[in-house]
DNA sequence: AACTATTAATAACG
DNA sequence: TCGTTATTAATAGTT
């Protein structure tokens, strides 16, 4: 259905094969709902897209009896489904309140909060602060030793380099050759600037 | 898509209601498993029809996992929990993400962090150090108005009541009543170690 | 289960 | 992402 007929396998073109994702997995869900309506199945699909994201449909027995308040048919099936929807909701009731966490530690959704949680969340962050200030102080330190011995050995280098080519003949020299300490200097700036990017 | 169109509603007539069950459950299975193979897509589908029978497709790494890992386990049953888990086993791995940044942000935990990602951290801290810090001030600027509003009150309904008392004839009074300077100090000095231990 | 008249889904394109 | 349209695919009712 559409223009031309595809054949079964892997859509090579990228673009191609999110749009026909996105197009065939609301057609998937839309029919896996219209199933568990019309023929009262349970009915639970569940697509990860290549991206990872998540997308479920699902309609089972619990769900149709706490909608329509038929009493329960307890077997086994829907109490397993229900068992581990309960178990989900509980890790989603998890991240939810992390999250709400880390909204806090940045200063959003603050509304809800009192005195003694903001004063609470002050400390945390002070700690914290102090914490990534000492670790920052540390790393910043031990890079620059390493730049240091970088130039050091460079420097070295240099000096040797130079000192090879003043012991060449000048036949071999074809081209204007700069002096020792144009050269130092040219090196040293090239070190700084990439230093200094770091 | 049919003689007619249907409405989505409960099939009432029992011997269609299986008859589309069945096709309609082909069709959905059939396009649950293109979708898998066009877009490289992790898709489970779980049916189970009105009298109990279980259908499904799949195409995933649970799959995959459940046969090549543990190959007796191939029955329906393990398979569909396999999905749960493996949903589960997603959350839990978006909880431990989010609690490691909250580590972060009181400063634990840092051992894997690079310069740049400290640089974020100290100036995420930072701006949320300032909103709480702003949000804290207004918390007690509106409580120390309250406090002033109550105190105001109080102080009213002290010279009312002293007013009451002095108009009384003495013998109604059966010990010292504090002066109403030594009234207010005595309330004033009472709400400002309030407002200071907030 | 097979058949078809119809509706629904969707591939390609804008 | 969103809408349109030419086509193919699914399927409701029928045999």
């Amino acid at each position: 259905m559409g223009r031309g007929k595809v054949e079964l396998k892997r859509i090579e073109n990228s673009s191609n094969r999110q749009v026909t994702f996105s197009k065939r997995r609301n057609g998937l869900l839309k029919k896996a709902f219209e199933l568990s309506i019309l023929c009262e199945a349970e009915v639970s699909l569940i697509v990860f897209s290549p991206s990872g994201k998540f997308h479920h449909m699902e309609r089972s027995v619990a769900r149709y009896r706490s909608e329509v308040g038929r009493p329960g048919q307890n077997d086994q099936r829907s109490r397993s489904l229900e068992f581990w929807r309960c178990e989900i909701e509980e890790l989603r009731k998890t991240i939810n309140k992390t999250e709400a966490q880390l909204r806090h530690f940045i200063g959003e959704d603050m509304e809800l909060l009192g005195l003694k949680e903001l004063k609470q969340l002050e400390r945390q962050l002070k700690t914290g602060a102090e914490r990534i200030r000492s670790k920052k102080k540390r790393a910043i330190s031990e890079h620059v030793s390493l730049l240091k011995s970088k130039l050091s050995d460079l420097q070295k280098e240099n000096a040797r380099l130079q000192k090879r080519l003043h012991e060449l003949p000048d036949a071999n020299v074809s081209s204007r050759i700069p002096e020792a300490n144009e050269c130092d200097a040219f090196h040293q700036r090239r070190i700084f600037l990439d230093g200094s990017q770091q």
